[in-house]
DNA sequence: GGTGCAGATGTAAGCGCTTACAGGGCCGGG
DNA sequence: CCCGGCCCTGTAAGCGCTTACATCTGCACC
């Protein structure tokens, strides 16, 4: 195979290198290194016939030569457990445009559905400077300890390790306000849905759920512990119906599964929030289309993407962890689902 | 800066390199690179000792160095516009499922907000084998292009280039299918919303929306042009309530602008799909739980990742471009807005 | 006219890995 | 006992870039 195809007006289209880019100059390779990179100082016109070379060449330099050459990837890893909803979207696209600005490309690894995950990992840190990962990845935490050591590690939204930076949104408290919000409306029986152990934000959402009660000094029923895709909704609504689950009020983990319960509920015949108040956490998109919208709680998502970024590339020049996790605040957004007047 | 940190317990936690290992373990670098790589012969004791060192070290590989003597990044490179609503992140998670099942790590990038993206696609260029190009991400042609004849491209749901391979999903036919059962339902001043000339997907559901008018005989009415973000639902749907636009069944270019104003339009008092019909495309999410439920068409759109990634790796391993553009199937979805009895 | 200095360019030494090639043991067959 | 092979391992030559350092050219200044 021809590593240099030549094109019929004589420029090579592909296998171009700083050393022919350099010879069409009639430069040395360092002169063509310090035009592209801005560096040093080079005359004008000599600057000019280089990028000449390069045009005609359609020279598109070796990132893995570089990269070993300055001894850096210049890119981030982000490992995320998928992308369904728009959590990770947002949380991705805040990391990666905080990520462009700084210079960094972002390569991307989703754990859902990889067999080995500890190897696909081992095999990201082989391309990066700096891994995020996002709490709830369901990353053996050792692999995340191994990791850590070798290239500065942050999770995003997750249990804080020793030693290692985290990122998250408040949880606790404003579940605790959502939560006397919602028996403040009256409601005596609220029900908490969603695994607290599944992740870590939902433990704490569980926790100030709790707290919101004791504070009135109310025993909080047991959660009714589904994980929380879409199709569990279903399925906690069927047995609400039933009768199975006793409750006039629903504390949702997130909006997808308060959404499916509602919806699920309302079809049946139930009245939201009449008959039963239903709350979520997160502000979805849909959250705002449904009748009655939903009551939930909006995180700072795209800037929890925005800080692990800035906080990944502040280590990989040399900054030191800050391992004060860093928190940021929620806010909870009032809608019909929770017994308020409709707006 | 010292570069190979030593642990108390003898063991380097950073800056390893294949040196350290082969020196620790006893071997040559070759050897230890064989261990690694699982080419060529070695025995078992000398892998096992070259395993133990490698851990003892917590050896990570440079992928650069990989990369620059191999000649291959083993990555493949993703443009999106951006990352809102569930198209991108669905296409993305085929693309990098895929991609990783061919062991190549994917590196996204989203072109919102970037000033130079001519120089961000460069820049990308620089650190991976291949790209693929959502046809909308506004990318100048020339860019395109000019990437092709250096890397692999494939442009997915765009214009298809000369020369350059593509995916996409189908469109026209099934918009004209969906066109003909809202007609199908007595409506007789269909309007379609959004922009033909925004991106090349929607101009062929137009040309759909066209071509079943001209099936019955009829003139389609002029297109409301506006940009599918969900904002400008709610401006659409004011125009509509203002008697401006006059029409009795909405055909939107996707569900987010369909959702808007729908809900805009209920909210307003207007019995959907009594009063007028309205559908989208794509079948988000939140097309289930509205009610009426939105009648929209489904894409393949985990498929086009999956496909897209298969592609570029493929040209890669030196596989021949497949210049007939790929055409994946859509479904009309059936559901309640556009007059047909709810479910 | 010599000296010094700054600006422009070239030289060459890596960066950490893969891999073709070259041994060095060791075995069985002649 | 020698020799051809087969395993296993080491040697060394790059891969395409960056960059410290050396070099060279002018030019201002004394």
């Amino acid at each position: 195979m021809a590593t240099a195809r030549k094109n019929p007006d004589g420029t090579a289209s592909a296998g171009a290198t700083i050393y022919s880019v350099a010879e069409r100059a009639g430069v040395s390779i360092a002169t063509v290194s310090r035009v592209l990179q801005g560096a040093g100082t080079v005359s004008t016109t000599t600057a000019q016939k280089v990028l000449d070379a390069v045009d005609q060449l359609n020279y598109v330099p070796l990132g893995a030569a570089r990269s070993l050459a300055v001894r850096h990837h210049e890119a981030h890893g982000l490992v995320l457990p998928e992308l369904t909803g728009p959590y990770y979207s947002e949380l991705l696209m805040g990391f990666e445009s905080r990520a462009a600005e700084l210079g960094q490309s972002v390569t991307l690894m989703l754990t859902d559905g990889k067999a080995d995950l500890a190897r696909a990992v081992r095999q990201l840190a082989t391309r990066v400077d700096a891994i995020a990962v996002l709490g709830s990845a369901a990353m053996p935490p050792a692999v995340a300890r191994a990791l850590h050591g070798q290239k500065p590690v942050v999770i995003i939204a997750g249990t804080p390790q020793e030693g290692i930076e985290s990122v998250r949104a408040e949880n606790a408290h404003s579940a605790e306000q959502l939560t006397e919000h919602v028996l403040a409306h009256g409601r005596t029986r609220l029900v908490f849905v969603g695994d607290p152990e599944g992740a870590p934000d939902i433990a704490e959402r569980h926790a100030g759920f709790v707290a919101a009660h004791r504070a009135r000094g109310l025993e909080p029923a047991a959660p009714v512990r589904v994980p929380f895709r879409e199709g569990e909704g279903a399925a906690v609504a069927e047995r609400i119906l039933a009768g199975e689950i006793e409750a006039d009020a629903l504390v949702c983990a997130n909006d997808e599964l308060a959404l499916a319960i509602m919806s699920h509920l309302q079809d049946a015949g139930r009245d939201v929030p009449g008959d039963i108040a239903v709350v979520g956490w997160d502000d979805v998109m849909t959250s705002r289309y449904v009748r009655p919208g939903l009551t939930t709680v909006r995180q700072p998502v795209h800037e929890l993407g925005v800080i692990a970024a800035e906080r990944l590339h502040q280590r990989v020049s040399g900054g030191l962890p800050q391992l004060e996790p860093q928190i940021l605040p929620t806010e909870v957004v009032v809608r019909g689902s929770c017994g308020c007047p409709t707006r």
